[in-house]
DNA sequence: TATGAATGAGTATTCATTCAT
DNA sequence: GATGAATGAATACTCATTCAT
């Protein structure tokens, strides 16, 4: 445990990433990890920096070598999670001759069963409770993942009212109403009915299947 | 800090110290309204006491000879909002002959016009970020609010069915469907994009057209 | 229930004591008892002014009719309870012919027996326990209990050794020692055992026929 | 209050703010004896935090740091001090040959003197005022100091009267004639009389010498 | 780098006291 | 005189943050 500082620093000097920088890393990740579940389970106003830094197994202290505040912190660990998340629906990828229909069941529907299962419903929750607190967060947020998603959507519809896949033309103005039962099971399951949860990617099926039907 | 200094003067003067029903009734109101704003800008753990009592115009004590705690107060003010909010949709209301489809246009429609302009998005919006401290409130939401409109809808659903108006009965098992959009448009509206609202009724409109659509 | 003001105070006037200054007494009273009952209760400290006006069934503003602060009202509690209480040992109360030993059974020992059934001890343990915050209630007893008391004693001893009753003079120096039961007795049954009480006159009867046994 | 302000700063200078066992210590020593002064002078519920705090040289947060709340450090000092004290008097004690009235001279009479001058009889005093809202600390003087005490005087009674040092059994049965002079004084020192205190020990040896005079 | 003792600003709450009715 | 709504000073307690070790 007590080596010479100096040995240290030469062996992390000749490895480029030696065990200290590791070790570091994996500091952070578990001051990450363990703010994000107290955030989570208590919000941002009744977790406390040192429950964090008990659940990471480390002194009250040491998160502040990694972020200078309780709020940078909260941005970190949300910023982090946000960014990790990719958007599933990428227009280009959709398949020669295949329909909107069927691209937005293959792609779709699957990430909707995904969102609960990794989390991603809970970090929309902690982004839509304390977005007011912290609007950085749902810029971020915004530009990540809800106006990508968006963009694309609205690419595709217009493609699928291009080759006369949908007749009228407005839904490619209210891309929206493809989300909107992604948000409303987020809403449901995660603050109002937690107990007997809808399945949002049935919701979202049905809901698709609706709103193409000729 | 809104009002001059006489003004505000005035006003202490005219308040009295006596007993008076009339005065009594006018501070709870007072107490609650400041409370509300306070709690809409700030979310619960951000309001202070102190800050309740400066917008309302009265001493840091004064609150608590209506309301024993800060919580109470907060459940004491979302509690009134939501049970002054009477559900708009009453299938019994059904004109004869008028279509479902334009029962729900002609009665939900202007509701969701209202739903902003009467600050009922944001005491949703309230119980959405506060939900998880006030179970309470969900649960007073739910009960006021959010599954007596679910059963209407259900029911109109079921008689849209049978009536012929519509031709699948998937709608009857997600009546869910009606009402995404419209918590989608509170989600967007008073947490992800709060300068470029979209518009929640017109949103709604459209929905329903596309789902009824033959 | 309401008389014209002018009549009750004609009224009032003519008997020279009129019904208002009798429940103005009644009300005084009614405060007293109430205090008392509270401070000995909770203390002083834990003792409200709303406790005290509710147990007297008044209203929370009219105990300050009849005593300005709460520590004056405490005073005059305790005040009337110690002026109230005589000294039940007179020397000149002595029979002829009587020992001092008799006398002192005679007198003292039935007094012991109310000490406790009068609430004397409650009050002089309120003395005790809130003495250090209101000296003014240590001089009152003092002047009106304890003093007066020794003095009597002390004549009695003096006048016990001058007619040989003692052999030596110095319970005369120390007639302290015929009231330390008390006192032990009071701290015994009052603050340290209260659940296995003391005979507080038993004590000081074997007491006294120890000290004044040849 | 006390202190000129370079000396206050210079201590607070020399009071780091790492890990330090030795600092620990003196910092919850300095807690403990600052809260006892305060509680002593102006009893519990008239002390506050941060009068004990300032006192102590500390910040106002840091005894929280030890205690959990005031309540816990009042019983915390005060159980310090009287678990501290021990019981002078033990029977096994007494020297083969020595009268029972010898030894309690002996042990007794200097212990009495101790009493006021330790400060026994301040705590004696605090357990006195205080214990209506702390019964703990009325258990924990009874169980520490009070019961034993008379265990022992009984003990050493019965001896005397087994071995004829005593004609009559009255005093076994009522070992409590015995202390009844140590309470009275410190009752009369501490609460009646703080000006013309009386010499306990004195007041003790001459009961003593009463009760077991022939 | 990590630690955790210490700091002190911030806040909910209480309650003696006032005074218009 | 009596009432009780309103006042606001006082205080226990919390917790993000600092920094000597």
């Amino acid at each position: 445990m007590r080596r010479s500082t100096s040995a240290q620093t030469e062996k992390a000097k000749a490895r480029g990433r030696g065990p200290s920088l590791e070790k570091t890393a994996r500091t952070r990740d578990a001051i990450i990890a363990a703010a994000l579940q107290e955030f989570l389970e208590k919000g941002f106003a009744d977790t406390t920096m040192e429950a964090v830094a008990r659940r990471a197994d480390i002194a009250k202290g040491t998160p502040y070598r990694y972020f200078p505040t309780k709020d940078a912190l909260f941005e970190g660990v949300v910023r982090q999670r946000v960014a990790g998340a990719l958007v599933e629906v990428n227009a280009a990828n959709r398949a020669p001759g295949e329909t909107v229909l069927a691209f937005l069941r293959r792609t779709m529907v699957p990430a909707m069963h995904d969102v609960e299962r990794k989390g991603r419903a809970a970090i929309a929750r902690l982004v839509l409770t304390e977005g007011a607190r912290f609007p950085v967060l749902v810029d971020i947020y915004r530009r990540e993942m809800f106006d990508p998603l968006l963009v694309e959507l609205r690419a595709l519809l217009q493609a699928a009212r291009d080759e006369g896949e949908l007749k009228s033309g407005v839904l490619v103005e209210h891309p929206d109403l493809l989300i909107a039962p992604i948000w409303y099971g987020i809403v449901h399951n995660e603050l109002l009915h937690r107990r007997r949860k809808v399945d949002i990617g049935e919701l979202f099926e049905v809901n698709l299947d609706l709103l193409f039907r000729r």
